[in-house]
RNA sequence: GCCCAGAUGGCUCAGUGGCAGAGCACUUCCUUGGUAAGGAAGAGGUCGGCGGUUCAAUUCCGCUUCUGGGCUCCA
């Protein structure tokens, strides 16, 4: 260790035996094997604050590799950062790591932390760091990324790391943590590099926060549209039949249907006209439009009499098409075309996620053919639209822009004018937005509208996208004022972005406890004895013809176990129906969005469920 | 597509190199009950598919399909 400068914990720093770091002037945390002078810096008491699980966090992650070099001597290390939800630590190893092996590393962590080794830091020339590394082909990948002379070792008993920190003083603040998940991770994330193992996992300063966390996680769980989704018999896969094709159940179909009706009086009242293109198109039009270039290996093709054939992988060339059919002036713009358009992508096989993410799915996609000038304008309205949407369900959401990506069709200068354009109309109107350098469309730029799942995490849903390159393909015009012929901008939008999608996001968001607008089964009757059976299907039918899905559940079985069956369902209203209700044509509610019962007439009730039909209006 | 882990009645899950198990759901019967599981009987599985090892495979091995957790990519 010659040459090495070394850090040593200066007693006068240490203001209690609680301090796990410091926090310099520019808000970056210095540990304590760093800090020379407290003068100027703020203590990290070693409690749950951000900065403080930062620290050990990361210090857990290098524990965790510490236990890992005891059990497999030969593995050799990548990087450990923390993220949002924990660490993790990417590593090659000979051996096959699983699940099970998780409980083995998180003992090996338990049996060090009770070494009670303090980490040490001590720094070297990146010079000596290549040789001291020089048979390890990660660690000198990491230094090839450090552009720094210097660098430095951070070392708990035998271990040692190259890391530039911050970490705890000593294992001791280690002690509540856990091992969540292993995966696979390419290699400087670089899908053609080698894949390296992970393990995940999470850290807190005390044990009950862990298990809070822990706990919340399984009530997440709770959540997953896939098990609720089995649960209520909304939708189903077959394994037969193929992966990422969704089939919809009675329940789940009723509810897509209330979406649907919901939104196509939404995009009609918004002066959309409906229409709808074919499933397949020729080859030839793909070729023009550019997908078959930049988008052709997520499309599936066929052949039909020698001819080859592309399934729409998106709607706009039919929209285009049917454009193009009748001559357009400037007074028909902007022009909305809309349909419920049923597209296929050849999405990769391990990227499949229930609903989430399906290789067939139904898109709420519209186009609007405007002017230049009518950009900004139409770009608001749409973003209006999807607020109004977002709002009738109570999400929050974020907006990017998406720039051009690498496989793209069009001038640059063209790019930047849509670009421009969508970024004016946001700013305009003073709404937030960040930026998604080269996620845009390869036919334009957009806005994309992000809702976050049970889970936490982030769905791409809603999307608006400028395109001067489509018109310009399919040399689109319509008449200007002036009796010249002009190309028209097309505007790409979906709000919902899917309904498999926005289905499985609704059902996470609420639980399965859809509000009555939405509910597969709105209402059901409980009839006490056979004798109330009548008046039951009678009140079921009165619902029916307004629009309300209502069954009667008259199955022999006893009065309990049919309400415990209707609540399992999680249907708004039970509705309870004996010889009181018959004979004072009346309704005893079990209202199960309140958590109450009360008595109605059969005329309150009807005015308060028309009333909650509306809630689903916008 | 890549890494890891799985697949046992409709569902949730036990279990085993030698006869396949439970709860719920389902069917029939009894029960007609006033707000979250009344009772009895019954039916239902080539242990995901194909191949191999073995006297014998649901169990061990290989491939494959599908599922789950990630990576990469996307609505």
């Amino acid at each position: 260790m010659k040459n090495h400068v070394k850090y040593k914990n200066d007693k006068r720093f240490i203001l209690s035996e609680n301090i796990i770091g410091y926090i310099d002037g520019h808000g970056n945390i210095i540990d304590t094997q760093t800090a020379q002078d407290p003068c100027g810096v703020t203590p990290i008491e070693f409690d749950n604050s951000q900065k403080a699980l930062e620290i050990i966090r990361h210090s857990t992650a290098h524990l965790m590799a510490q236990a890992i070099t005891e059990l497999y001597p030969n593995s050799q290390f990548f990087v450990g950062p923390v993220v949002d939800e924990g660490f993790y630590y990417d590593f090659r190893v000979d051996e096959k790591i699983g699940e099970e092996d998780l409980k083995t590393i998180e003992k090996k962590m338990k049996e060090l932390i009770k070494k009670k080794y303090i980490i040490e830091k001590y720094e070297i020339s990146k010079e000596e760091a290549l040789k001291k590394f020089a048979n390890d082909d990660l660690k000198l990948a990491v230094l090839s990324r450090i552009p720094d002379n210097v660098v430095s070792i951070y070392k708990q008993g035998e271990f040692e790391d190259l890391c530039r920190g911050p970490h705890v003083p000593g294992l001791r603040f280690l002690n509540n943590f856990k091992l969540t998940r292993v995966a696979g991770a390419y290699l400087g994330g670089d899908e053609k590099a080698e894949m390296l193992t992970r393990i995940y996992g999470i850290a807190f300063a005390d044990k009950e926060s862990l298990n809070a966390h822990m706990t919340m996680l399984e009530e997440a769980k709770k959540r997953d549209h896939r098990k609720i989704g089995a649960e209520m018999e909304l939708f189903m896969f077959n394994e037969e039949a193929g992966a990422g094709l969704p089939f919809w159940m009675p329940q789940g179909a009723k509810l897509r249907v209330k979406l649907e009706e919901i939104l196509h009086k939404a995009h009609r009242i918004r002066g959309y006209q409906p229409v709808r293109g074919p499933e397949i198109l020729r080859s030839d039009m793909w070729r023009t439009s550019g997908h078959y270039a930049c988008y052709g290996e997520n499309m599936y093709l066929t052949e039909i009499d020698e001819q080859e054939y592309g399934i729409k992988p998106m709607n706009c060339i039919g929209h285009i098409q049917i454009f193009k059919q009748t001559q357009k002036s400037y007074r028909d713009l902007p022009l909305k075309f809309y349909e419920y358009g049923v597209v296929h992508r050849h999405e990769k096989s391990g990227v499949l996620h229930g609903l989430l993410r399906v290789r067939e799915f139904t898109q709420d996609d519209a186009h609007i053919f405007c002017t230049p000038e009518q950009i900004s304008s139409v770009v608001l309205e749409v973003v209006e639209f999807v607020d109004a949407v977002m709002k009738l369900f109570g999400f929050n959401y974020t907006m990017e822009v998406a720039t051009k990506p690498e496989k793209a069709i069009g001038e640059d200068s063209v790019w930047e004018l849509a670009t421009q354009g969508l970024k004016d109309a946001l700013d305009g109107n003073s709404l937030p937005y960040t930026i998604d350098e080269g996620g845009g469309a390869f036919y334009g730029p957009k806005i994309d509208v992000k809702i976050t799942d049970a889970l936490g995490r982030k769905w791409q849903c809603g999307t608006i996208q400028v395109d001067f390159n489509l018109p310009q393909r399919f040399d689109i015009e319509y008449v200007a004022e002036d009796n010249t012929r002009r190309q028209p901008v097309m505007i790409h939008r979906a709000i919902l972005g899917s309904f498999e999608r926005f289905i499985a996001i609704l059902t996470e968001h609420y639980a399965g406890e859809f509000p009555f607008f939405l509910a597969p089964t709105q209402v059901i009757f409980v009839p006490i004895a056979q004798s109330h059976v009548a008046y039951a299907n009678t009140l079921k039918q009165v619902l029916m013809l307004e629009g309300i899905d209502a069954e009667v559940s008259d199955k022999n079985d006893s009065l309990n176990k049919r309400i415990r069956t209707a609540e399992k369902q999680r249907v708004p209203y039970v509705v309870v129906i004996g010889d009181e209700e018959v004979g004072t044509q009346t309704v005893a509610i079990r209202d199960r969005r309140a958590k109450e019962q009360y008595n109605l007439t059969q005329d309150e009730f009807m005015v308060k469920l028309k009333q909650q039909l509306q809630e689903g209006k916008i």
